[in-house]
DNA sequence: ATCTTTATTTAGAATTGTTCTTGATAAGAA
DNA sequence: TTCTTATCAAGAACAATTCTAAATAAAGAT
């Protein structure tokens, strides 16, 4: 699957790829792009479903699925919560906080190669890094020091 | 929930958490220690009902999730597959090779913390990381390479 | 423009891994 | 022992996702 250069549109990307940029797919893909964070395919769907009442949840599935093959789009996991999906194709992790449930970006640092801090065994190559954290976000991390009603 | 100290036993430390270590419980984690790999809760499940044939997959599940909520095993996520339970409790990410399927433990570099690759927000505060690679494996790397009988 | 071919959508059924429920069993405390 | 509670077993239930089949829409050919 072709990934998307920088300068290609998502239309141009689509089709490089042998797919139609149909009317769900531009829906879908705008839902991600126009609140950039990390919606399920039920979320996607919701959002969706305000313009295009007709759409179903097997096509949100179908769209998202194909839009993540272009490379428009990542798939991300969380244990075995639903998936959810993220329009920030730069290389960054996750951050998952346990206070408010925020999912947030990480980049990461410039000039740096995630295996350098593992002992990946000589002659294996890597393709594919895929990062997350667990933890309490900047908002969180000082209540939780001095919790109010902390049971 | 209470870590396992390197000094308590398996036992210890269930107890300890105030659980009971029962047969079953015994089995399952045998059935991990013996092999130190990366089985699904059905691979487990055969393994211990050849001891234990009137074992359930429900009670599998169970004394996984207890033998997880005491430190003694880790569940190891990809994706959507199907869970999987690793006896390995040093710092480790793991490698998915495409070629042959394996799984292999990568231990962290000694020295580093996995974080210092990536711009977290400053006053974040990190309890958790998971860290997983996809690639080719040294076995798998050098036939792609030069691929025989690759359609 | 019309016809043909193929991709896509839709709705609902099916699948899959995991969790829940219930009654039975077993373990530790008294 | 007897009581109390944890654990187990079997199967039902659940939730996210994928599959199926028929209908629709798009692109290419005539």
């Amino acid at each position: 699957m072709t990934k998307k250069p920088q300068t290609q549109t998502c239309d141009e990307t689509i089709h490089a790829n042998g797919f139609r940029f149909t009317p769900q797919r531009r829906e879908v893909y705008g839902a991600l792009m126009g609140q950039r964070d990390h919606p399920t395919a039920v979320e996607v769907f919701m959002r969706v479903k305000g313009k295009m009442p007709s759409i179903s949840l097997a096509t949100v599935y179908n769209c998202l699925e194909t839009l993540t093959a272009c490379g428009l789009v990542k798939h991300v996991h969380r244990d075995r919560e639903p998936s959810r999906y993220c329009p920030n194709l730069q290389p960054h992790a996750h951050f998952y906080c346990d206070g408010c449930g925020a999912i947030l970006d990480v980049p990461l640092l410039r000039g740096v190669k995630v295996e350098d801090a593992w002992d990946v065994p000589r002659r294996a190559v890597v393709t594919h890094r895929e990062v997350s954290f667990r933890g309490l976000c900047p908002g969180c991390a000082p209540k939780n020091l001095k919790p109010k009603t902390k049971r």
